[in-house]
DNA sequence: GCAAGGTC
C-alpha cells in the first residue's frame, strides 16, 4: 500500500510554491468544492524519513477557528458584563471555512502522516494545532507519535523548501497554547469592556438614531493613548526663548556659517558676556580641519512596518490603503508576501535573477541592468527575522501599464526600495572646521558626493553635497566677518503623525504588521481620533523627543489650537491645517484625538490605578506572559486565571469610578470643548 | 452590537 502524505499550508500561495518545488514541475490544481482560492495538488514526493509517498497538498486562510460566548451570553442586556470573566467559551469553525475543514478531515481520512506547513511564528504553530485536530476527527492514526509533523521553513526557495521536507519536526503545542490563550484573554476583557463602556456611555455620545460602540481592546486603547498623550503635550507646551551666537566668515567670496559648539542658552544675559568675550579677542583660529571619507548607507530590506510607514511619508497612502494595495499585488503575483517583520535576506535567496527581472523597466531597468553588470551587493542585514517570511520584494516585473497609479506608486517603491538595497552605500568626503574664538569653540562642516550609488534608484532618500567650503588651515586665525546674537524659540512638537504612530506601536509591541493599520483604522472609525494631512514639513526624523527648532520667525502656529472639536465631521479634506498660510501639505498624516478620545483616556487615567488601560504596559505583559507559556515556566490556564482576576480587579474598580469617566465625557463632549 | 489574530 502506497503511503500517504497530507502536507497543508497557511495559505494557498505556499501551498502551490512548496507544491511545485517538491513535485519538479508545475502541479495541476484540483479544485476544492466550494473554495475560491484553496485548491488541492496531488503528486508523488520521495521524502528521505517515509520514502516514496503520495502527497495532497492543501491549505487553509489563516485561522480556522472561531470562538464566542455560549448563547445565554449573547444577549447585551440580561448579564452584567462581568460575568463574560467567566463564560463558557466555545471553540468552532468559522463559517466562511466550511468547505476548507471540511476538505481537510476528507484529505486526511486516508492519511498515514499529517505534514503541517504553516507560518513559523507562534500564531502558524497555532494555525497548525487547529489544523491537527480537524485531522483528528476523521484519522485516529493520526494520533500516534512522529505521525504529525510540521516543517521549519522560512522562505520559499526552492533548496530551503527541499531541506525543509527532509527534516521534520514537532508542532510546539507551547506556542499554540499562548496563541490561545491570548485568543481567550482578549475576548473576555475586550467584550467585557466594550459592553460595559457602551452600555455605560452610548447614550452620553450618540447622536439622535445613532447607536454608538465604545469598544476597548488591548491594542486599539494603547493606540488611542499615544495620539491623546502626544496631543496634551501639544496643548501644555509653553515655547520658551534661547539664544546662540552666529558666527559667519567670509572667505575666497564664499560666505561659512559657523555655528556654536553649545548649541544655544536660556540665559540671555550669559550669551551677551560669552558674545563679549569672543569680540574681545579679535581674531579667531583654527584648531582642526579634518577631511575624511564618509558614506551613507543604503537602506535595510523591507519590512511591513517600514513600508506603512514609508507609505505615509513619500506615497501619500495611509497605512491601510498601502497594505490592501500591497496584498493585491502580491495576489497578483508582482510583489513578495507583504506581512513581514524581516529585514535579512537569506543567503541561500537567489537576488540577483529577481534584480534581473528589473531589467525591463524603462525607468529603473538600466540601474539593474548596472547591477548585473557587478554592481551588486549584498543588502545589510536588519536585527529582525520573524523565521516566516523574507522582507517585502519584488518577485516579478510588470509593465506601468497594467497597474493603476496608485498600484503603480507602491510597485516602484518596493523594486527600487529592493533595488538600492542590493547597491552599495552613497559615497562622500566629509569636511569638518573647527575653531577657537575667544573662549568659545564654533564648528562647519562641508559634504562632498563622490559616488551616489544607491541613490541613483532611490530618490526617497536625500543626501547632496553642501557648499564647496574655502581652504582653512589648522593654525590659521582671522578675523571673523559677523559675530551677533540670534534669538530663538522652542516650538512645540506636532502632533503624531501615522509613521510616528506606528513607530510607537512597533516598539511597544501593539499589534502585528499584519494588524497595525486595522487598529489605526479602528481608532477612527470609532470616531476616538481623527487624521488630517499635515500642513508643514516633516520633523526631523528620530526627534520625536526634541521640542527645539530654530528660527522663531519662521514658526508655524501649531499649539494652542484649543481642544479637538469632538463629534464635529467635516474637518477632514485637504489643506485642512492652517500652518503656513494653507502651504503645501506634505501628505503625512497627523491625529487628533476627538472629544470623545480624549475623555475615555482622561476618565482611565483619573482613576489613578496603578496599571493604566490606556498605556501599553498591559499589552506588553501580555507578551511576556505568552513568552512563558512558550518557554514551558507557565501554564495556559494559570495565565489565563491570573489575568482574569487581575482585569477583574480593575473593572471592578473601575466601576466604583465611573462617574469619573462619566464627568470627563461630560466635560469634553457634552460640555461642548 | 464586543477583541485580536490569521487570511482573500
Amino acid at each position: 500500500m502506497v503511503t500517504k502524505v497530507l502536507c497543508v499550508a497557511e495559505k494557498p500561495s505556499i501551498a502551490k510554491a512548496v507544491a511545485n518545488h517538491l513535485a519538479g514541475q508545475a502541479v495541476q490544481a484540483r479544485n476544492v468544492q466550494g473554495e475560491t482560492y484553496t485548491k488541492n495538488y496531488v503528486f508523488q514526493y520521495n521524502f528521505p524519513t517515509w520514502g516514496p509517498c503520495e502527497v495532497t497538498m492543501t491549505s487553509v486562510r489563516g485561522h480556522l477557528m472561531e470562538n464566542d460566548f455560549e448563547a445565554q451570553y449573547k444577549n447585551w442586556n440580561s448579564n452584567d458584563p462581568i460575568v463574560l470573566f467567566e463564560a463558557r467559551v466555545n471553540t468552532f469553525v468559522k463559517e466562511d471555512n466550511r468547505g476548507i475543514a471540511q476538505n481537510i478531515e476528507r484529505q486526511a481520512r486516508h492519511a498515514q502522516y499529517l505534514y503541517i506547513w504553516t507560518d513559523c511564528d507562534r500564531e502558524g504553530e497555532h494555525i497548525g494545532s487547529e489544523i491537527r485536530d480537524l485531522a483528528f476527527k476523521t484519522n485516529q492514526q493520526l494520533r500516534a507519535p512522529g505521525r504529525v509533523v510540521r516543517a521549519r521553513f522560512s522562505n520559499i526557495e526552492r533548496a530551503h523548501i527541499i531541506n525543509a521536507a527532509a527534516s521534520p519536526i514537532p508542532l510546539d503545542d507551547a506556542q499554540a497554547n499562548a496563541v490561545s490563550s491570548r485568543q481567550e484573554l482578549d475576548l473576555r476583557i475586550g467584550a467585557c469592556f466594550t459592553r460595559n463602556l457602551t452600555l455605560t456611555l452610548q447614550s452620553m455620545v450618540s447622536a439622535e438614531g445613532e447607536r454608538r460602540i465604545i469598544s476597548y481592546g488591548s491594542c486599539q486603547f494603547p493606540t488611542l493613548g499615544f495620539v491623546v498623550e502626544r496631543y496634551f503635550r501639544v496643548r501644555n507646551f509653553k515655547p520658551e526663548t534661547f539664544w546662540s551666537i552666529k558666527v559667519m566668515h567670509q572667505k575666497s567670496d564664499i560666505k561659512v556659517n559657523f555655528s556654536w559648539a553649545r548649541n544655544h542658552l536660556f540665559d540671555r544675559m550669559m550669551v551677551v558676556i560669552l558674545l563679549e568675550r569672543c569680540l574681545a579677542a579679535r581674531t579667531a583660529s583654527v584648531t582642526k580641519v579634518q577631511t575624511k571619507p564618509t558614506s551613507k548607507w543604503k537602506p535595510l530590506p523591507l519590512t511591513t512596518v517600514e513600508l506603512q510607514k514609508c507609505g505615509s511619508r513619500f506615497l501619500r497612502m495611509d497605512s491601510h490603503r498601502v497594505m490592501s494595495i500591497a496584498e493585491n499585488l502580491y495576489q497578483r503575483g508582482f510583489l513578495s508576501y507583504p506581512r513581514t517583520e524581516t529585514d535579512q535576506y537569506d543567503r541561500g535567496m537567489n537576488l540577483q535573477s529577481l534584480v534581473q527581472k528589473q531589467t525591463q523597466s524603462q525607468a529603473w531597468g538600466q540601474f539593474a541592468q548596472g547591477l548585473m553588470n557587478g554592481g551588486f551587493s549584498w543588502p545589510r542585514n536588519g536585527r529582525n527575522n520573524d523565521k516566516a517570511h523574507p522582507p517585502i520584494h519584488p518577485v516579478n516585473f510588470v509593465a506601468p501599464n497594467v497597474l493603476n497609479q496608485e498600484e503603480q506608486r507602491v510597485y516602484e517603491f518596493v523594486a527600487r526600495r529592493f533595488l538600492a538595497c542590493c547597491s552599495e552605500d552613497a559615497r562622500g568626503s566629509k569636511t569638518e572646521i573647527k575653531i577657537l574664538y575667544g573662549p568659545e569653540i564654533f564648528t562647519t562642516s562641508g559634504l562632498t558626493v563622490l559616488e551616489r550609488n544607491y541613490l541613483d534608484v532611490y530618490p526617497y532618500d536625500k543626501w547632496t553635497s553642501s557648499q564647496q567650503l574655502p581652504d582653512f588651515r589648522e593654525g590659521e586665525t582671522f578675523v571673523p566677518t559677523e559675530a551677533r546674537i540670534h534669538e530663538g524659540r522652542t516650538s512645540p512638537p506636532g502632533y503624531l503623525t501615522e509613521p510616528e504612530l506606528i513607530a510607537l506601536m512597533d516598539a511597544n509591541g501593539i499589534g502585528t504588521d499584519a494588524t497595525m493599520a486595522e487598529h489605526i483604522l479602528t481608532i477612527k472609525n470609532r470616531a476616538y481620533v481623527e487624521a488630517r494631512p499635515r500642513a508643514r514639513q516633516p520633523r526631523n526624523e528620530g526627534e520625536e523627543g526634541s521640542d527645539i527648532e530654530d528660527e522663531s520667525a519662521d514658526q508655524a502656529p501649531r499649539g494652542g489650537r484649543g481642544r479637538g472639536r469632538g463629534r464635529g465631521r467635516g474637518r477632514g479634506g485637504r489643506g485642512g491645517g492652517n500652518a503656513r498660510g494653507g502651504g503645501p501639505t506634505t501628505g503625512v498624516q497627523e491625529f487628533i484625538p476627538t472629544t470623545l478620545g480624549v475623555a475615555l483616556i482622561e476618565g482611565y487615567e483619573n482613576m489613578g490605578f496603578e496599571i493604566s488601560l490606556a498605556k501599553p504596559f498591559l499589552r506588553k505583559e501580555m507578551e511576556l506572559k505568552m513568552k512563558a507559556i512558550c518557554e514551558g515556566r507557565k501554564t495556559r490556564a494559570e495565565v489565563v486565571a491570573e489575568t482574569v482576576d487581575q482585569y477583574r480587579s480593575v473593572y471592578v474598580r473601575t466601576q466604583q469610578r465611573l462617574y469619573m469617566l462619566k464627568a470627563a465625557v461630560q466635560k469634553y463632549v457634552q460640555g461642548g470643548g
